[in-house]
DNA sequence: CAGTGGTCTAGACCACCAC
DNA sequence: TGGTGGTCTAGACCACTGC
């Protein structure tokens, strides 16, 4: 094995990590203020703000300006995609089972709910003529009061003008993909993508992120029997957050 | 909107984005030395080194020691789960074709293949034994001489200690999944758990990353008709280089 | 050798929080 | 008001590259 000098902050931050592991700081406990680390570990505090930065990438702490630097304590949530439809179709909120399952308190505020003209590449996804409408469904998720994911759900206006209960929060047994069944176009399949970014400003704000640590994006699609596209849902999670699960047959290929 | 002062840091990160899309810094071109760039923006190097760090995490720019820093031209890959499997199938390499589809020029290496007692998470998988020995695939992948992903295949040894091209880096007509079948455990369906992570400190060298940039990492399972698990496959993937893709169809759930 | 980025320091000022 | 982290500077030394 070649021996590589490592730089300072690089070997406080696995201290850190050690300390954190081993119960020196356990979850939710703070750390001692940079001032004091630094005078502990004989290095300037700009070392230890550096160090903490790579722990606030991987998710391992937060910090809180004017408080101090507390350890995270929520665990990995998992994400079954075909189970989590699946649950839909029984009425629960599909985004709060998986969170109940940890023992964690699910919330959902709905930031908002109504008529929009979608970006270009969701009109496009949609196939919708140019400067058409969507029914946009825009809510933030969060388990014991810490968010957990955007989730901003695109239909088609000309489908959904007509169903008053898509445009309350609650929208009734089976959810959305309930009332989209009843107007007769009930998805029956589905695509998603998955990158991984840097968050915007807005997300950092609304996630509670800083701008180095990395979310998920889940560009979600449903189509109908028709194969028509009948909902895009992007989703933005914070990538520590989460486990995304997927599982599929070998069988004769009736896609495109 | 509420106006958020911004450090200078973050303006002057926004500033180079800026110049990358805009073309001042094109491609593979060099950006000004940190040195320049302060004097031009009237700021410390170390406040460009931090802003530079940015980019560096979102993968925007690349840094080479004594060289420079140069921004990234390689496009997100896309990877789609059932499709590389089927093409595996038909004899091709999987993950040559995903990086030639973008006229890039695909090359693995193959870093080891042999009997190997596997980490325990594998074992458990796997469902073997204690101490157990697997057959162990561990590849890196690249394109334009780029590294682009890391994958360890584990097979159970029991099953594939009688099987020579399963010790050759290529393994013949349908690859490993190909000889599997021969030996009358093909696999028929599978599963992806991905999360996404920082790197070890192998893992940057092997993919050329720094302690900042997110991979994915995907574990994927294949079973056999029986339901027995004949593969774990570990992929680590550079995020910022990658879109996954899944796909999938409402069914009776016929699997736990 | 000169030029590049990597790292570290001491000191400073600021914004935010709890009391 | 005192403690916390956020940011910035000027200067320094180092390791690595290419000439």
């Amino acid at each position: 094995m070649i021996e590589t000098p490592k730089s300072q902050y690089v070997q406080i931050a696995e201290l850190l990590r050690t300390r954190i592991k081993d119960g020196t700081y356990p979850p939710s406990s703070a750390l001692p203020s940079e001032d004091r680390l630094a005078e502990e570990l004989s290095v300037s505090r700009v070392t230890i703000n550096r160090a903490i930065g790579l722990l606030r990438a991987s998710g391992d702490v937060r910090v809180r300006r004017g408080i101090g630097t507390v350890v995270r304590s929520l665990p990995r949530i998992h994400r079954d995609a075909q189970a989590r439809y699946a649950a839909r179709q029984e009425g629960t909120g599909a985004g709060e089972v998986e969170v109940r399952k940890l023992s964690l308190q699910p919330h959902t505020d709905y930031r908002q709910i109504g008529r929009v003209v979608p970006p270009e590449t969701v009109a496009k996804s949609l196939r919708l003529r140019k400067g058409e409408a969507t029914l946009l469904r825009s809510r933030v998720l969060y388990a014991n009061d810490e968010p957990t994911q955007i989730a901003d759900s695109y239909l088609p206006w000309s489908i959904t003008k007509d169903c008053p209960p898509l445009l309350q929060p609650d929208a009734g047994a089976g959810g959305s993909y309930g009332r989209l069944a009843e107007l007769g176009h009930g998805p029956v399949r589905f695509t998603e993508d998955v990158t991984v970014r840097m968050p915007t400003e807005a997300e950092q704000r609304t996630l509670d992120l800083e701008a180095t640590q990395p979310v998920f994006e889940i560009w979600h699609m449903a189509f109908t029997v028709e194969d028509l596209p009948i909902e895009v849902c992007i989703h933005v999670m914070p990538g520590h957050l989460w486990s995304l699960h997927y599982r599929w047959a070998d069988q004769p290929r009736s896609w495109p």
